[in-house]
DNA sequence: CCTGAAGACTCAGAAATATAAGT
DNA sequence: TACTTATATTTCTGAGTCTTCAG
């Protein structure tokens, strides 16, 4: 535990002392063999090597749905020509005459070598990563040896956005040592430059917790490189962060009472903010930061939504004051919910809608700095993520205790924690694309389970003929015999119960996305202490990555924990 | 002091890779 | 046992939130 409990340190400052080797810079451009060509306009064409390593960003991507969108092909074609000599700029002024075939179908043909090398060749690439990963993927902070999260640079390529990304298909730069600040302790070994190279700047910043940094030049922000969840530096914070939102249950039934008050104030901020700040709680809903346009995709959050996104219903499918929300959150992901509100919201969203375009906000009186302020001065560290991590967690406590039955073998109980797991993801609407081999896995599953019902049928025969014969015989043998079949159907049983277990599981989660959920809103203390209570081992919900990440919580959580 | 931009950090799903299961 | 395929884990880096800084 006492890595969890040393002292703290005063006012912003997060180390003192930091040690690393700075980022390891992905290889240098290979220039393609000599018999692989472009073609342009039917004809082969050689390209200089800056033009060359452009298009291969461009050909490996070829059979991607990306590479069909009119932005994409606009935005790489750009930035190719940027790359190319003047010559080059003369001759290639039409992306559709240009042939990428051959080049795309060496890194093919690569990509499957690679993947049919014999297992001492992969046995060797294996061991010169974990070399790379030793000497590079850690660093020293105040004492301990701490894993790096991305201690490698970010290759160059074609930038992908989510979503309708304005800027889908833009040429990613190669990152240079000249790029790159190194931030460490003064008195370390400061980390030396690979050969002819300097670095952008070396800082010894002790109030910021990266190690390195690097401006992007697509969207001209910051990268950083940055601990491992495991690392003491991130675990200290991520306990901090539900220890906010364990202080926020203690304070959430007064400031629900203050919001619905606020539904009737007479300033329209006002009301804006308390609507607002009833569907981030109710719906867990994100803050939802004004962004710039053209820059991004076109998503929302609470604050952003704009009159397009809802629709009111005052009576819908039964239900009254229903409103029906369908925007696209952060990645791109659609929300879509119908909900029935309270009457005053009902009629406050009429209120803040009227005399709207359907592109105008909704909460045109409100932003996210207004809106955390005030929560501020609910609660001291209270912002609008916090409700996130508090509903996600107490749903997680909550529905473990409704679901979980004592009596159920561990399979059972494990359903029953994906299940209040699933809860949560649903909640905070964390959806995955439907695995592509979905439906076949599911068909095998299904077959396997009417083969099982059939040897259960069997068994059942089997058991009854067994009992049949003792009872003519009433030898010792013909009873033993009972014996011994009834344990057949009994083990017969068990594993069809499994299976369907494993198949309603895999059912209910096609769509879902639990690790978001698992990995940054549940307080793993809640289930580390429901692992104990019902005798289920830590392994069957957490990974080994996750158990490094959840460290803190696994040392210090008994049986008896509440939320 | 206010405001918008820059900075620092958390959170997000897809893709790549490793491992387990099936044949 | 060797190969193939399904599943689990890890990596990757983009997209948010919130804080801090500079003019």
């Amino acid at each position: 535990c006492s890595r969890w409990e040393e002292e703290k340190n005063e006012d912003g400052v997060k180390w003192m002392q930091l040690e690393h080797r700075g980022p390891y810079f992905v290889p240098p451009y290979e220039p393609l063999p000599k018999d692989v060509h472009f073609y342009y306009d039917g004809k082969p064409l050689k390209l200089s090597l800056a033009t060359e390593e452009v298009a291969t960003f461009y050909a490996k991507m070829l059979d991607h749905e990306y590479t069909t969108k009119e932005i994409f092909q606009n935005n790489f074609f750009h930035d190719w020509r940027k790359e190319m000599t003047s010559e080059e700029q003369e001759i290639i002024k039409d992306l559709d005459k240009c042939d990428f075939g051959e080049i795309h179908k060496y890194f093919v043909d690569k990509n499957e070598a690679r993947k049919a090398l014999p297992k001492e060749e992969k046995q060797k690439l294996k061991e010169e990563a974990d070399k790379i990963q030793e000497e590079y993927g850690y660093c020293i902070l105040d004492g301990h040896r701490e894993k790096i999260g991305n201690f490698k640079t970010e290759p160059p390529g074609l930038f992908r956005g989510r979503g309708e990304h304005p800027k889908m298909g833009m040429l990613k730069k190669r990152i240079m040592p000249e790029d790159v600040i190194i931030n460490c302790s003064k008195d370390s070994k400061i980390p030396k430059p690979p050969e002819g190279h300097k670095w952008k700047e070396v800082r010894f910043d002790n109030t910021v917790t990266w190690l390195a940094s690097w401006t992007e030049n697509i969207q001209n922000t910051l990268k950083y490189i940055m601990l491992n969840p495991s690392s003491k530096l991130k675990g200290e914070k991520d306990w901090q962060k539900y220890e906010v939102a364990r202080r926020l249950k203690d304070v959430v039934h007064t400031i629900r009472a203050q919001y619905r008050k606020d539904w009737k104030s007479k300033e329209i901020k006002k009301r804006q903010r308390a609507v607002a700040l009833y569907f981030i709680d109710k719906l867990a809903l994100r803050a939802g930061n004004e962004k710039e346009e053209g820059e991004t995709a076109d998503t929302v959050g609470c604050c952003s939504l704009r009159v397009e996104h809802i629709q009111l219903h005052p009576q819908l499918d039964g239900q009254e004051h229903v409103v029906e929300f369908d925007f696209l959150g952060k990645d791109s992901i659609r929300y879509y919910n119908k909900v029935s509100v309270e009457k005053p919201v009902f009629k406050n969203l009429q209120l803040f809608m009227k005399n709207k375009d359907p592109t105008d906000d909704l909460f045109d009186h409100l932003n996210t700095t207004f809106l955390n302020k005030h929560l501020q001065h609910l609660m001291d560290g209270l912002t609008a993520k916090v409700f996130r991590t508090y509903n996600a967690s107490i749903t997680l406590q909550e529905q473990l205790k409704a679901l979980t039955n004592p009596e159920d073998n561990i399979a059972g109980k494990l359903l029953s924690y994906n299940r209040a797991n699933r809860a949560v993801a649903i909640l905070c609407n964390h959806q995955r694309s439907i695995p592509k081999t979905f439906a076949k896995s599911m068909q095998v599953l299904q077959e396997k389970i009417d083969a099982k019902k059939k040897q259960v049928e069997e068994a059942q025969e089997e058991v009854k003929k067994a009992e049949d014969e003792f009872k003519d015989t009433k030898d010792a043998k013909a009873e033993a015999n009972v014996e011994k079949k009834k344990k057949l159907l009994k083990r017969l049983e068990e594993q069809l119960a499994k299976m369907n277990i494993q198949a309603t599981d895999k059912e209910e989660n096609k769509q879902i996305a639990l690790g978001t959920s698992k990995l940054n809103y549940l307080d793993p203390r809640i289930t580390v202490a429901w692992c104990k209570k019902f005798g289920i081992p830590i392994e069957r919900i957490y990974n080994k990555t996750q158990r490094e990440k959840f460290a803190w919580a696994i040392d210090m959580t008994g049986e008896d924990f509440e939320f």
